[in-house]
DNA sequence: TGGCTAGGTTAAAAACAGTTGATTCAGTTG
DNA sequence: CAACTGAATCAACTGTTTTTAACCTAGCCA
């Protein structure tokens, strides 16, 4: 049906969509690719509040990351949506 | 595109689903309809334990629960599957 | 080079989730 | 009604995740 190896990788898709925080990180990340710093404003957040999120993120594979001088931009990775909803398609 | 009060329960299935446990009780249930006795033997585990879990994807809307008797049969929803599904086809 | 800035890291504290064993509760059966 | 049983709940405990504030590192520009 599916490998025990991918299980895993699901998990920790899952797991990150069960936090606020994360999922506002998304919803912002829909609208296109952006840095840190303009993410926290966008969001009220702490900056390494919102670094912890998103490395969590990233560990997941949701989201990935382009580095460019000093910034650091974030966008969504669309293929491992696709990963967690063809495991819920299984249901 | 969703509203905030769907996300909450988003939320609360995406939750739902990022734990072992909660895990292996769904693909039990795949194989169709189980009482809470008949589940902690197949998965060897304890009753007031997996009474815990069932609560959490109970409330997560992923199970649906039946009395009879003395028995409460669990089974999936798969309803609420798909609306996690079309949530993460928005990304 | 030195100072500045974006963002990642860390460690301690706080908050939260899961486990355990005992207890309670509601149906059933004698 | 009393004893029994399947399942939910509770309180104490343990483990994990999140928050916070201080600190570190790397890239830029004077």
């Amino acid at each position: 049906m599916h490998s025990s190896t991918n299980q895993d990788h699901v998990f920790s898709g899952f797991h990150a969509l069960s936090e606020p925080i994360r999922i506002q990180v998304l919803e912002l990340l829909r609208e296109g690719e952006f840095c840190v710093g303009d993410m926290c404003e966008r969001l009220s957040i702490a900056q390494s509040k919102l670094s912890f999120h998103l490395k969590t993120l990233k560990q997941a594979g949701l989201v990935t990351a382009r580095q460019q001088g000093r910034w650091m931009y974030y966008s969504l990775n669309p293929e491992q949506f696709n990963i967690l909803e063809s495991y819920l398609s299984n249901y």
